[in-house]
DNA sequence: GCATAATTCAAACAAACGTTTGATTGATAT
DNA sequence: ATATCAATCAAACGTTTGTTTGAATTATGC
């Protein structure tokens, strides 16, 4: 009993319908709420070719997680390299953008950003960990650009604050709701662009020294 | 077969301690990966404990998010109500610690934050439907004096920059981690500090009209 | 003290879960 | 054709799930 992680066989389509009716189930349900039986069912595949193919429960979860994260985290990457290349000194507005702007082209599978809001909260440790692992590049890379863009911030407060932004990214995510394949891009572009005027106003600001006396107007 | 959603009786304690267990298990395990007999089991209950006393696992996860959810709303509420009948004018700066001080004192819940990270992102329909009429009205009211604080940002942005100032917070208290009742509460303030500026910084912030030409240093 | 109601308990229920098995099909290569 | 291996299938495995039952226990009111 063989487990063909990488097979170019005859029927990979099965693989691919499998990894679909998960991917989609997973953003409606949950992963605990998922069972492999329905996925089965969805994806017209035998209930044994789910373990068959993927290993388990866990090791099919882990690659629905991959083949979402992968393609949107190269986009990243490459933009951050490509302005690391031109430019000395990238803006902080740049910055969010490669980072951001993923999220709204359409030539993207559409529901990545569902899929990541739903596994960045997962309690499972082992998914955690392999979602971890999925972003820790684009984390530390980015964090690293940010540090150089706003100096006058230092390093752990940067940290903070990239943090911040993900968390708003992904709440935001959330809201595209699940199953808007055909929601129109535009509206979908201008709250991404919402959110990089609001993280680059977050980001770029020097922490109040004092911060009683600030604000009471009367 | 009665179920006594509210009575005073002898064993109360029963109910509370169901409630705790629940909490604790629910903010490590999730919503679907706790089991009433895990619950019970801590608890040091009969499993049908849980069912007499909330009328099913639902009933009791309602419960716990009403009880986790009540105290720091009200709080939040009060100091709004507070500010708005002192000042005629209220900053953004103490809106925002109305609305997230409360997550660093130490006389609520401590497990509160990790609670409202976890259910947030719950995909079961009920319960997200719990936890949105808990938090409808801290929604509705602080929008609305956000609205009135930043009169230059218009509405629906200020709504959009709402959801990704909560989308922080609930971020940062998944950082918080669970079981940290014995953190630094310093380390806890400084962390909820940073997030009002950062959000103070991304409320106030003027959408630059034409985003081309913005930052191309080069 | 006695009746009455509220609470706890051990035990069982059917249903759903992830996983495994062994036979069967289909294609590939010698 | 035949041997070989990957892939699919129906069926069952043992657990665990939420919930229910009816008896036992405890507290309450008179």
């Amino acid at each position: 009993m063989p487990t063909p992680q990488s097979s170019k066989s005859v029927s990979a389509d099965t693989r691919e319908r499998i990894l679909d009716a998960a991917e989609l189930l997973l953003i409606e349900k949950g992963c605990g709420g998922t069972s492999l039986r329905a996925i089965a069912s969805n994806a017209n595949v035998n209930l044994a070719a789910t373990n068959y193919h993927f290993g388990g429960k866990e090791g099919l979860f882990a690659a629905v997680i991959h083949r979402c994260a992968r393609p949107i985290n190269e986009q990243r990457l490459a933009s951050l390299d490509m302005l690391e290349a031109q430019q000395s000194h990238i803006s902080t507005r740049e910055i969010l953008k490669a980072l951001l702007d993923p999220l709204a082209s359409n030539n993207l599978p559409e529901r990545l950003p569902a899929v990541m809001n739903r596994v960045t909260s997962e309690p499972d440790e082992n998914l955690r960990a392999i979602v971890q692992a999925e972003f820790s590049e684009v984390s530390s890379r980015f964090i690293a650009a940010l540090t150089r863009a706003i100096p006058q911030v230092e390093e752990e407060e940067i940290s903070l604050r990239f943090y911040f932004v993900i968390g708003s990214m992904l709440h935001l995510v959330g809201l595209f709701g699940p199953l808007t394949s055909a929601e129109d891009d535009n509206t979908r572009s201008q709250k991404i662009n919402a959110l990089v005027n609001f993280g680059v106003a977050g980001l770029e600001t020097e922490s109040p020294t004092n911060i009683h006396s600030q604000g009471t107007s009367e």
